[in-house]
Order: C-alpha cells, then structure tokens, then sequence
RNA sequence: GCCGAUAUGGCUCAAUUGGCAGAGCAGCUGAUUUGUAAUCAGCAGGUUAUCGGUUCGAGUCCGAUUAUCGGCUCCA
C-alpha cells in the first residue's frame, strides 16, 4: 500500500500491519492525533483509509482536525467514565465543539457539581488504563439489535434516522463502545492530560424543546497542557471584560428587579447613547434618509393587518384602551407602512428611505434574558426602504456599504449569513426568488463573503444578517437586512409609476446597530471599557496638584466645556497619584494634570489613557488636538498597559 | 419556558459542626496641601433577596417565590 504525503513524499507498507505503527511512523512519532488525516479535502479516520493507496495529510493536534478528534476522543472517554460511575445513564451524543467537547446524558438522578469531579477522576484512570480505541462497523439492522442490547435508546434511534444500506461504524475502548462516525485516535491514552470539564447545563434531545431535556457535560481538551492553561486564563480574562461587569463598574447602565430585561441608563450611559444616537443621524441623513416617529402602541386590527397577532402574539405586551384591545409594539414596521401610505406616492419618491429610531418591546422568555444583549425592550435603529423591483440589487448594496462602514470605523470583525426561505412562509415563489437572488447578487457584487442558513428567513422574506462576536467568542446578530414583498400587499401600497399606472412597491428592513442596548453591549466589551476617545462618556479629568490649584482646574474644566469637550475636575483632597489611578480606573482617555507650574504658565501637563505622560500644552493647543481626535473618531492605540488595574 | 447553580452593607468578599453578622474598597468627617497608578485617623452603613417552616437558637437546615449566572430553545 502506497500513501502520497502533503509534500510529495511516498511511503510504502507492507500489509498486515498495525494501523498505529503505521500512524507513527508517517508522523515521524506523533501517533497521539496522527490517526487523523485529511484526504481529498475531507477530514477521515486513517483506520478507514490505511487500506488502500492514497494521499494523505496527516493531522496533530496542533491541525484544527487533528484537534476535534482528541476532543471527540476526550468526550468518549469522559462518557465512559460517567458509565463507570452510573452505569444506567443513558448516552445521547458527544461531539467536538469550537472550544472543546461535550457529551450529552440522561441520567437515572441527576449530575451535580460534585460528580464532575468524580468523572474527571475517573477520566484519568481511563486515559492511564491505555486502552487501544477499535473502530468496527455493523449492518443497520444488527447495529439496531446491539444497542438495544445495551439499552442505548437514544442511539437506537439515531441509528434509525441513519440512511438504508450503509454500515454503521462504532468506537470501541475497553468495556466502553459508542455510535461513531469518528475520527478518533488510537489509544485512551493519548487523550494526555491536557482536558478539564468546564460545567454542566441542560439540552434538549435533538434540540427540541418538546424533548426530553437532558444532561450536558461541557468540557475541553487541548495537545498541551500549557495550551489548557492559556484557555482557561484567556477566558478569565475575557470575563473582566464582560458589560455587565463593566457597566456597572463604570456607571453606564443598570438593572432592577423591578423590570427584569429592561435596562435603565446612567448618566455616563445615556452619553454613549446619545452620541453613537448623534453619529448614525448623520451618517443617515448623508445617505438619503428621512428620519420618522411612530406610536409605541396601536390597536390590534393594524396588527392583525400587519399578520403580527397572528404570528408575533406570544412576545408581544398587549392592554386595553377604552374597552378596545391594543398592543405596544415589537416592530416598528406598521407604523413605517401607515406614513408611508399617509399621502399619495410617485415613483419619484422612490426609493423613499425612511429611518425610525423606534423602541420596541417584545416578551423573551425569561431564561434568555443577558445584560443588554437580550433585553425585553430595545431602540431598533430602523429603517423600512420602499422602492421599485429594479432598485433592490442597489439598495441592498447601499445598506451593506453602510453596514460595513459603521462596524470598521469601530474596528469589529463580522460575518454574514443569509437565511432563505422557511417551510411556513408566505408569498409566490417567484417573489422568493426574486429576493433571494437580489440578496445573493448584491453581496456577490461586494464581494462579501457570507454562509447560506437554508430555511432560516423571515415568514415574509429572505435576509442578510451581520453577526458581531462578544468578549468569549459567542456571536450576536446585530445588522439584517430583510426583504419583504408581504407588508406592502397586505397594507395595499402602491405608487404611481411613469407609465400612469399604480404598482405595488417593495419593501426592505433593515437596522444597522440592531439594537443599541446590544451594540453597546459589544461595544463595552470590544473596547474593555476604554471607549475612543469621541465616544467617552468623559473625555477629559481635570487633576489639580492639591486644593490650591482647584479653581485654576475649574476655569480649565470649563473652558473645555465650553468647546464641547465633555471633562470633569477631581477635586478631592487627595495625592496626584490617587487621582491619576482614580481616572485610569474609570478608563478616561486624558488626564490634564495642573499645578503652580501651569497655572502661572497657563498650561496643561497631558496625560493619556493610551499612552502615558504627553508632556506639557497650552490648554488651547490640547483643545484643538482633542476636537480633531474627536472629529475623526480616530480609534487611538493603548501603548502603556494598565499593569496595576487589578491591585 | 426548560436543566443546573447562585443570592451577606454601594462594590468585592469573610463568618468552624446551626451559637453575638465582619473586612477591604467606595462614602462622610477631621488632619494633611500633596507633581504622575492608592496619605493618616475616625464615623456611618445590614430585617443576610422575599415569604413560610424546622429549632432553645437559622446567614447557615427544609419548602415556595423572585432575580441573577452557565447552558438549551428562541431571537435584534
């Protein structure tokens, strides 16, 4: 048998021979992952190629393939671990993940805390134990029977909803064997000792919540165990910078008991909000936008109209006026649609872009509530597009560009999905089409790259979703744009085209922030805290040597002020030090120390959040150094580190 | 909503087996008048989330409720 590698070189095997000699010998003694090759672009188990000639990429851990067998490997070796345990829990699925492995359960009592312990103890003795892992397969029919047998009812059933005809492959390790595409390595052993389980939560069988909910044993692996270590600090990390943590230790927002999912602003906050609220005025009016206002609630027969009490009852708040039933809105669509069809429209009107920063409020289950990612109210930076069949490909384009130019002046990192039609949808397939290739067109032409979520649209259109990713990786969707043939029919809109006759106009959503209380969210998070400059609640600390200089301080607090420039004076009786670690702490982008040097001088001595000690200015020459900052919303680079923040 | 966990001054956390609720930071007062990441002293701050139970005695044990955290499902 012949095995081409990656660069070309061959290697040639005598047949019988044991498929992890082979392993090690073409990872030149890298056997742990080296069972994981990819062929022909797909990841495989060597087990199922070491038979035949073939070119061969061989995987370690430190491939991404190599590194979701020893994680699929590690959850098997945890699942039999708990098997040992509690040999009458019943084994859902267990796969890799993208930051380690877990295993789903149905235990006869239910997991605590206490067993993850008991599993990781158990898990070492398996790893220790070496036990070589066997693939073999069976006819769908004995594969049935056998896990019968063993009293495997979830993978009974999985087997069942595998494809006729095929055999079914199963991992064998020890008195332990699974249901298993694989890959996975060799022995136990090489599993090493780099894993640690990372917590325990529910999951619905085949994730369905009218299933049975089961017990999910996170965990994750890595080749090292300082790579391990590397995580688990990487992550700690990451939680400093969670905006929850740090709206509160930064005076942004808050919640309450009171109103579980609906955010109050702090002051501090409400500047932030104002001001990103201040930028996206402007980039709309430069984009053509028209800015409206539309009631929060409105009566139930415009919702029936819209299909909302049909389709969107569940999360939405309703009340009663006068004997009438009404409800507040989760979307602000209707209320776009009825100033639309206010007046008589041309199709010179069009496109006819109208903004609404309107606050919606939707009832999520209350499980699902996070900070100010998933709240029960939010401002949904709005706007509904009316226009002609010809113009989509050029609107899309259009709200995609300016998608694209607010996240990079924040410097975030997106992806784009774009979700087709879903079974219960409503329009022509034509209509469908239509939009479905106006979408595709228009970010094939931007040449955005983008993931296809079949059957994940709208009931009433297609949509392009931007997705923006939290300080641990989760992602959030913020920007969408979304087509809509079905608004308009059942609003009856219509505009008078050139040839005198009426046509019935098409309609986009889209949003760009999403919601603000979410991009801020991100914003907290992606930035630490530590705004730019032109989004820093405050701008400038105005630090006086002792009280002596106070007054000094407050006429320069207020000549910044008076520029525009949003500063405040510590003037507590306390040491430069303190007050220098007070406004590094609260993440404030300068520092204006002032003493008798400057005040008999009249200037400033500057120091920065990014980069420490900026020498001494006239207190105009920093003003206009610091509007120009603002004006260009230059997003300045940290040079000194905040080494002391945590003591 | 479901599974699991958590809830102690404004914040971060203590409180042996059930036995007098405590500290640091922040706040206030006084002293200090300070030159680039924490000056010293004092004061005040609590129905231990809420309601109920067990007990001579509950922050601690039990039950219910609420909120929060990690997931699932759903979504901006």
């Amino acid at each position: 048998m012949k095995i081409t590698l990656k660069d070309g070189s061959v290697r040639e095997y005598q047949q019988p021979m044991a498929i992890i000699d082979i392993a090690r010998d073409l990872s030149e003694g890298l056997a742990r992952v080296a069972c994981v090759g990819v062929v022909d672009g797909e990841t495989k188990d060597l087990r199922t190629v070491l038979d035949h000639d073939c070119t061969l990429n061989i995987c370690t851990a430190n491939d991404p393939e190599g590194l979701a067998a020893l994680r699929h490997s590690a959850s098997h070796v945890m699942a039999q671990a708990i098997k040992r345990l509690y040999p009458s829990t019943k084994l859902a699925i267990g796969p890799s993940i993208a930051d380690g492995f877990y295993y789903d359960l149905d235990p006869e009592t239910p997991f605590t805390a206490e067993d993850m312990e008991k599993v990781e103890a158990e898990m070492k003795k398996i790893v220790k134990e070496a036990f070589p892992i066997e693939r073999f397969t069976l006819p769908r029919q004995e594969a049935i029977e056998f896990m019968k047998e063993r009293q495997e009812p979830y993978k009974v059933e999985l087997i069942e909803d595998l494809p006729e005809g095929e055999e079914i492959s199963f991992y064998r390790q020890g008195e332990f064997v699974d249901l298993c595409a694989g890959p996975h390595l060799m022995n136990t052993k090489d599993v090493g000792k780099a894993y640690k389980l990372m917590s325990l939560a529910g999951a619905y069988w085949r994730g369905n919540e009218k299933n049975k909910m089961l017990t999910r044993f996170y965990g994750t692996a890595f080749g090292k165990k300082a790579e391990l270590d590397a995580y688990i600090t990487m992550m700690e990390e990451a939680k400093k910078r969670d905006h929850r943590k740090l709206g509160k230790e930064l005076g942004l927002f808050m919640m309450h008991e009171a109103g579980p999912g609906f955010p109050f602003f702090l002051p501090k906050g409400m500047v932030l909000k104002n001001t990103l609220l201040d930028y996206w005025r402007e980039i709309h009016r430069k984009a053509g936008y028209v800015e409206i206002s539309t009631p929060i609630i409105l009566n139930r027969k415009l919702w029936e109209t819209s299909g909302h009490w049909d389709h969107y009852k569940n999360n939405m708040y309703t009340t009663v006026i006068d004997d009438e039933d009404y409800a507040i809105k989760p979307m602000n669509c209707p209320g776009g649609v009825l100033v639309y069809a206010s007046e008589p429209r041309s199709y010179r009107d069009l496109p006819l872009r109208m903004g609404e920063l309107g606050l919606v409020h939707r009832h999520e289950k209350s499980g699902q509530l996070h900070g100010l990612m998933r709240v029960r109210c939010f401002t949904q930076d709005d706007a509904h597009i009316f226009m002609t069949p010809d113009q989509i490909k050029g609107e899309i384009k259009n709200v995609a560009n300016l998608i694209n130019e607010v996240y990079s002046l924040f410097g975030f990192k997106y992806h784009v999905e774009l979700s087709t039609r879903p079974e219960d949808s409503m329009g022509s397939d034509e209509d469908w089409e239509l939009a479905t290739a106006g979408l595709k067109d228009a970010l094939d032409e931007l040449g955005l790259p983008y993931v296809i979520n079949e059957g994940d649209g709208a009931f009433y259109g297609p949509k392009i979703d931007f997705h923006l990713e939290d300080s641990i990786g989760r992602t959030w969707q913020c920007g969408t744009i979304q087509l809509d043939f079905q608004l308009p029919q059942r609003f009856e809109l219509e505009y008078m085209g050139a040839d005198g006759e009426k046509h019935r106009p098409i309609m986009i959503h889209r949003v760009v922030f999403g919601s603000i209380e979410r991009f801020i969210g991100i914003l907290i998070e992606h930035f630490a805290g530590a705004f730019p400059t032109w989004l820093a609640p405050v701008q400038v600390k105005v630090l006086p040597i002792s009280e002596k200089f106070e007054e000094y301080a407050r006429s320069v607090e207020k000549t910044l002020n008076d520029a525009g420039i949003r500063a405040e004076t510590d003037g507590r009786s306390e040491k430069i030090g303190y007050k220098i670690r007070s406004a590094q702490m609260e993440k404030i982008p300068y520092m204006l120390v002032v003493g008798q040097k400057e005040e008999e001088e009249g200037l400033v001595s500057v120091r920065s959040r990014f980069a420490g000690d900026e020498g001494q200015r006239t207190l105009d020459s920093f003003i206009q150094m610091i509007k120009e900052e603002i004006a260009s919303k230059t997003l300045r680079e940290t040079v000194a580190k905040d080494k002391k923040e945590d003591k």
